[in-house]
DNA sequence: AATGAATGAGTCTTCATTCAT
DNA sequence: TATGAATGAAGACTCATTCAT
């Protein structure tokens, strides 16, 4: 009944061993994004870190691009969730502590992503077939910022924050974040630890900012 | 027999006809990379845009690379020196319209390389190595930086701004511009003049923040 | 447990199952060889159109080309054997009307066996398979050009026809069939019933030719 | 001034290389096509036989298929204009020693032409773009029957021939040559030589069938 | 005996770089 | 020094065949 199977997945028990395998090639297709370079993954750097013969890709995937969209969409999707649920709540600790926290969330999520988000300027297909899957998607962008929005505006009704048009927090926020990430990737020496401690002085500027 | 001059190259009277050709390749490099997609650029493109032969890049420039980082920090230079040219002067004016000013300027500057750097960031050896060149440059991003910062301590002592810590003020602009040209980048119709309208409202909200 | 039996094959009662699967195999084989293109049949699409496993054929068969033989082999021998039935008799009718339909017996044959044949041209190893099975066989291509000599030498011996060496009459007649034949095969738009009323007027010639 | 010369070809005086390049693959090819197998013929086969390198083949030509149709034409006027060399005139001869002659050029064009032939029937692509390019052409097909035509219709004012439907003569005289010519082919042992006496009892068949 | 996933050799094509002239 | 054809390594994808279960 069973086919042969690949030697490189241990069977996880419980698993059916080709969905083993398909998700399998998308963990190293995975890894292999994270280490950046996105268009210098080659179909046979995949099977030998999945330790698989050349083919079997083909067995699993329309083409190298359908691998690739398939890994970007859940290495997308992990940070996204743990981006999710760290969102602070309206009403509990401070506006400023919550808007850090977020921040922070946000920063660690573009810090984790720039690597892959740069490869993936340079190809346009790989970028739009993602865009559609991610935009379809609970987890999407806009529903990030749109939560921001709920946030705020849910502050606003608490009284914790003035009633001032609150849409360029948005911009200013993901904007100081983004250069923030971006200035740590093409600097020298990397260290994403030392980003952390200068978003509350943003986070005060933009809420004193909103003030009145 | 006098040496053959390239085809294409009209000597400019009293230069060396060798340099000419070689400024000549980077032009038109240049505009190749303006089209975007640096990395579908071949060297054949080059030459026939040139009007030249295959192998004479190889006369001038150690490889493709070489004439790729060439044009890049051309290119650099021609965007950066009209942003330091059309900067605001401290006491002139107003803060905010001065900072408008400047904001548009970096704006500008990102809508038209904002191609050329998507293309880079997967091109890891041409990234640094343009990296090296720029910033032995006095028209570094680090020196635009420099620039706000000398600008605002300088409207800080004519009193026109608080004395605030005024750190954070380049980040939040340069992030809100950058988010702004990436969201436009992508944009399915990418339209730049639709930008600069949103400029005004977010240099305010950065003002009134540094405030108190 | 009793052996498995293949999803496919419904078992005919009496019949060994495995031998049961063998034939379903050749049948559905010789179903894809009727739609041509025979270098375009692929193992997968026989076990697809068989709704069997990949592997199978394996336990029946050599190879592709072993079972594409025995497709071929079938289909030749379907074919061959309505021509045969279908043969006139000598003494019956009128010889001009005989060998008219023998003519249409063959056109039949060569028409509908077109696609496979040419796709055979290509597969010199499929081709010699094919004839050396079909070679020892009565209803091998020889037996039908000795049957169209039999019946000659039936009516010259009835008096019907004239007594001259009518060797080349098969040749001629079969000639004029596999020109009409390959005419169709490639025209653009095919059409093997307009074939048919040509044959009467070459048999005419063929036949005054002998006259003498 | 020149580029590098491909070291398997000799210069013939007064070439052009790059062309003699461009025929040096196209005769290779060819001198491949004739050893029959088109579809068994690989890029590198052609590079390895014209003592060439493997990429050169594109620098010459789009793809494959233009090379082996560029081949394959040639070799089709090669043996065409031998075929149209060697016509019989009318008037001149006996009408039945013309048609042999007509039948042994035929004869030997579609010996010769045989195993390319074959081998396109299984590449509709190839096939039509060879038809097309054949078509807009003084020795195509048509033109030979066309020719045959002229012949027998100058014979029949000259009264060396019944002014009957000539037309069924064509098919007749090249369906017996086409059904010779791939007997042969398909033979064991092939021996094109012992082919051409059977064609004046053909012929003679045909000529007197025509009488009347 | 059946399954069907894994295998991997084989194919066409691209393009930066070289180098004879 | 310019030319531009030749080079050949590299890469995505196919598919007949195998074999563990």
């Amino acid at each position: 009944m069973s086919p042969r199977r690949a030697k490189a997945v241990g069977g996880r028990v419980g698993d059916d061993p080709a969905t083993a395998l398909r998700e399998h090639l998308i963990d190293v297709t995975e890894s292999l994004l994270a280490q950046g370079q996105i268009a210098a993954i080659k179909t046979r750097d995949i099977a030998r870190a999945a330790a698989v013969s050349d083919g079997v890709l083909y067995n699993y995937f329309d083409d190298k691009t359908a691998l690739l969209v398939a890994a970007l969409v859940r290495r997308y999707r992990r940070l996204a969730r743990r981006f999710f649920e760290a969102l602070p709540e309206a009403g509990a600790s401070t506006v400023e502590d919550n808007l850090v926290v977020f921040a922070n969330g946000l920063l660690e999520l573009l810090v984790e992503a720039m690597p892959t988000v740069a490869g993936l300027l340079t190809e346009p297909v790989l970028f739009h077939r993602l865009f559609e899957e991610i935009h379809r998607d609970e987890l999407s962008p806009q529903s990030m910022q749109a939560r921001l929005g709920e946030y705020l505006r849910e502050e606003q009704r608490l009284g914790r924050l003035p009633a001032t048009d609150a849409t360029p927090v948005g911009t200013l926020l993901l904007g100081a974040i983004t250069v923030l990430a971006l200035g740590n990737h093409f600097s020298p020496q990397p260290d994403a630890t030392a980003l952390a401690p200068q978003l509350r002085p943003t986070v005060r500027i933009i809420l004193r900012g909103l003030a009145e």
